[in-house]
DNA sequence: TAATTCGCTAGACCGA
DNA sequence: TCGGTCTAGCGAA
């Protein structure tokens, strides 16, 4: 701790900014981390403030509204509130240079009271950047970077970000996660105790109270009280920087705080004496740990599983360790925990522990695979860890956008009203989707538009600042197949970010190929390319999202409609030049070919007419592809978004159909990849059907296990808002008579059973049958032999020239249903 | 108080 | 009992 005691200049990673109180005033405490590895403390003096347009831009109006806001006066909860001082200043506005006001407060708090205030006098803005958000922008600061400090002990006297991309910190880890007493499912904090808590990282093992173990990992305390002390003691001893958990947020950190006040345990999981605070952040509870990072597992596959960079069907922690990194599950049922507790031989107590400490491993292991790219994207976006890791799509665009305001000497434009909001509600047109012709296709070329829409927004200089300029006339400016004006004059915010993010892209994909793909400079490059990724794939639904600052209708109209033009005319181009097009979904192009060079020559052609920014790719090529037709009355159609592909290599790639689906059930949608497989692979009908039949027998002999059968749906509202009875809400309403407790917006699991079902020859209502799986004894044959497993194959069949009809006809040998 | 629109499908609902 | 319409969920891009 030397360094920080005397007067000169360090260089630390900046891994925190946080809002203190210094003498009555607003300020900011750091947490930095030293090259060495010591982690450490500095406070920076920063006033908080927000701008004011007066009502008129001449002089006069501007003296008279200074003075006005110099002499506010506002009354919050602690009493009055003063203008701490005020500034004048020059921002761009609407493309114009005007004057504004700088309004000083002396607590951040004071901001939203003095905003309201200076109603008065003129227009507030940017009174809701956050104070420490702000401090970042304003002083160009980037979280988890290098910083030169200069310093006066623990004063700050200047801090600058270090231009040193690759250097990361090296953090001090570890992984909790704890198992409680649960006899009613959830457990409660003022009665069911902590019974193990799980760690890895710097440590790794399991703490555990009273009971005896035979593992050599389990340390036993005399009382839950010293267990949880000990594991407090556990991360001082390791001077643990970043505490990892799986859900913490919502589940493990508050839990042991009220647990710790509950048994009078001394919980000390911070740096310091303070508690866990648990904080509302947006839609969802932040739990801060004081001098650590507390990294949450859970929020982080949230969001990759909602932008779709991993795809999993239950965002459980065993489902997204065996997704992400192909860990093996530890199944231990929840309602089964206190009864090993209680009951449990010493073997199942011994794999009870053996349990918690696999989750603590996944969990670390989770987050040393997502920690490059949230400690990238934090220095993009010039955002802590900790908010970065639990930033949405629109946080991360939007906190970007505001910095890059802020260096072009940008006023932000403010968050829409709530008139507003409701006005942006009505859609935008949007993609193109070629109908394709139901069949089996040989020979399939698949061309992309690389990253489509933000190559459109650079190469016509798509924005809100942009649209409709009056110092472009039509001749002059990007027209959008619809009419809109776009300047051609000026970059607008949006165009410039995307054109930066594309060319840092390209540029770390090329330096990328320099280093072997298990190095630690590669990892860094990677998670660089796929936080920039993120950003340039949300900032077309930024546009058209109704709470963004710098919402555009037009802009995002434009965009699809350059999209439709663009794709449609290399789908007119391609059949002119002798390639017929099958099939094309926003972007791509699917194509029939006979040579592969003049499908090349084709791209290259293409490749010529395009605006710089934009460019079309190879897919790859498809020796062998299937499309299927619409389940639909009347005219046979194919149907869009659903298609398998076999490339050159024999992957097999599966887009729309039931077995990607989740709300299908497991003997379903495995059949129907087989009867994909052999069709793809070897074109035998006869084999799918052989198939096909050994499964529709096994089912009616009750040979298939109960757990294939489950179909797994989310419940987006609660139980009693719903117009229409379906049979997932069927299952919670029967289990909530059972008096078991659904939580509301749960992944739900159920199966149809026999149970219910009516013998009546009235249409069977197939919610009466549907339960929860676990409550469910037994599977209805004859639904899912007629609503799973048929429905499913025979459209794959059905489309490849295979007489339905026919296979419905009992009796005929090769009959499906001739069971 | 979670980026967008396009599209498919099952099952419930409802009137003839 | 049949067939059209609507609600709801999930996936493609």
């Amino acid at each position: 701790m030397k360094n920080k005691d005397r007067n000169g200049t360090l260089k630390a990673f900046l891994l925190d900014a946080e809002h203190v109180l210094v003498q009555g005033e607003s300020a900011i405490r750091l947490m930095l981390k030293l090259e060495s590895g010591t982690t450490i403390r500095m406070y920076d003096s920063f006033e908080p403030y927000f701008l004011v347009q007066p009502q008129a831009p001449d002089e006069k109006s501007l003296q008279e509204c200074k003075k006005s806001l110099e002499g506010m006066r506002a009354f919050g909860k602690a009493g009055e509130v003063k203008t701490k001082r005020v500034e004048e200043t020059t921002l761009s506005f609407r493309n114009k240079k005007m004057p504004f006001l700088k309004v000083f407060a002396f607590l951040a708090s004071d901001v939203p009271l003095l905003r309201h205030a200076a109603e008065k006098h003129g227009v507030p803005f940017e009174f809701d950047i956050p104070y420490t958000r702000r401090y970042l922008l304003d002083k160009r600061l980037r979280p988890n970077a290098l910083h030169e400090i200069e310093h006066e002990g623990l004063r700050v006297k200047s801090i600058k970000a270090l231009d040193s991309q690759g250097e990361t910190p090296k953090f001090r880890m570890l992984s909790l996660d704890i198992e409680t007493y649960n006899p009613d499912a959830m457990p409660n904090a003022e009665k069911d105790p902590v019974l193990m808590i799980g760690y890895d990282g710097e440590a790794k093992g399991v703490y555990s109270y009273k009971k005896k173990f035979s593992n050599d990992f389990t340390k036993t305390f005399a009382s839950e009280k010293e267990m949880l002390e000990g594991f407090c003691a556990l991360l001082r001893e390791k001077k643990i920087d970043l505490l990892c958990t799986y859900n913490g947020d919502q589940f493990d950190l508050p839990y042991l705080q009220k647990r710790a006040k509950r048994i009078g345990a001394d919980l000390r999981l911070g740096r310091d004496k303070g508690e866990v605070k648990t904080k509302r952040l947006g839609l969802r509870e932040v739990s801060k740990v004081s001098g650590r990072i507390h990294y949450d597992v859970f929020p982080v596959a949230s969001f990759l599983n909602f932008i779709g960079t991993i795809k999993v069907e239950r965002l459980t922690l065993e489902e997204v360790y065996f997704t992400v990194l192909g860990g093996k599950k530890l199944g231990v049922k929840k309602q089964d925990i206190h009864k090993i507790w209680d009951t449990g031989s010493q073997k199942e107590l011994d794999f009870l522990a053996e349990y918690c400490l696999t989750d603590a491993i996944a969990c670390i292991d989770l987050t040393k695979n997502f920690l490059h790219l949230h400690l990238e994207l934090g220095k993009l976006v010039q955002m802590p860890l900790v908010e970065v890791s639990r930033a949405t799509a629109s946080q991360l665009v939007e906190t970007y956008l505001l910095s890059k305001a802020f260096v072009r000497g940008e006023l932000a434009p403010n968050k829409p009203s709530s008139a507003d909001i409701y006005s942006r509600q009505s859609p935008v047109e949007g993609a193109f989707v070629k109908t394709p012709d139901a069949g089996l296709y040989e020979n399939i070329a698949v061309l992309d538009f690389r990253s489509l829409y933000p190559s459109i927004i650079i190469s016509h200089n798509i924005d809100v600042t942009t649209f409709d300029c009056d110092c472009c006339t039509k001749a002059e400016a990007f027209i959008s197949p619809q009419g809109h004006k776009f300047c051609k004059k000026r970059k607008g915010i949006i165009p410039e970010m995307l054109e930066e993010i594309l060319a840092e892209r390209a540029k770390i994909k090329k330096e990328m190929k320099k280093f072997d793909s298990s190095s630690s400079e590669y990892k860094a490059l990677d998670a660089r390319q796929w936080g920039l990724k993120i950003l340039a794939n949300s900032t077309y639904g930024y546009l058209l999202y109704a709470r963004s600052r710098w919402y555009s209708r037009e802009g995002g109209e434009a965009t699809t409609a350059w999209g439709r033009h663009y794709v449609q005319d290399v789908l007119k181009k391609a059949e002119e030049f002798g390639l017929k097009p099958l099939y094309s979904d926003t972007d791509s192009t699917f194509l029939l070919y006979e040579s592969k060079e003049k499908v090349l020559e084709f791209q290259k052609q293409i490749n010529a007419s395009l605006p710089e920014a934009m460019q079309l790719e190879l897919e790859g090529f498809y020796p062998r592809g299937i499309f299927v037709s619409k389940k639909a009355k009347g005219e046979e159609k194919g149907a869009k978004k659903k298609y398998a592909l076999i490339g050159e290599d024999g992957k097999i790639k599966i887009r729309g159909f039931e077995l990607v689906r989740r709300d299908w059930s497991k003997i379903a949608r495995e059949t129907q990849r087989k009867v994909l497989e052999i069709m793809l692979r070897e074109g035998s009908v006869e084999k799918a059907v052989t198939l096909v039949k050994k499964v529709v027998e096994d089912l009616k002999e009750g040979r298939v296990p109960i757990e294939e059968c489950v179909i797994y749906t989310q419940l987006r509202k609660s139980a009693s808002s719903y117009e229409i009875q379906s049979p997932e809400l069927g299952a919670v309403q029967h289990a909530r008579k059972q008096g078991v407790r659904v939580p509301e917006n749960a992944i739900i699991g159920f199966v149809i059973t026999k149970e219910g079902k009516e013998s009546s020859k009235s249409k069977q209502k197939v919610y009466l049958q549907s339960r929860l799986i676990e409550l469910a004894k037994d599977y209805d044959p004859d639904y899912y032999v007629n609503h799973q497993v048929l429905p499913a194959v025979l459209r794959i069949l059905g489309s490849l020239g295979f007489d339905e009809d026919s296979l419905k006809n009992k009796g005929k040998q090769t009959g499906l249903e001739s069971w």
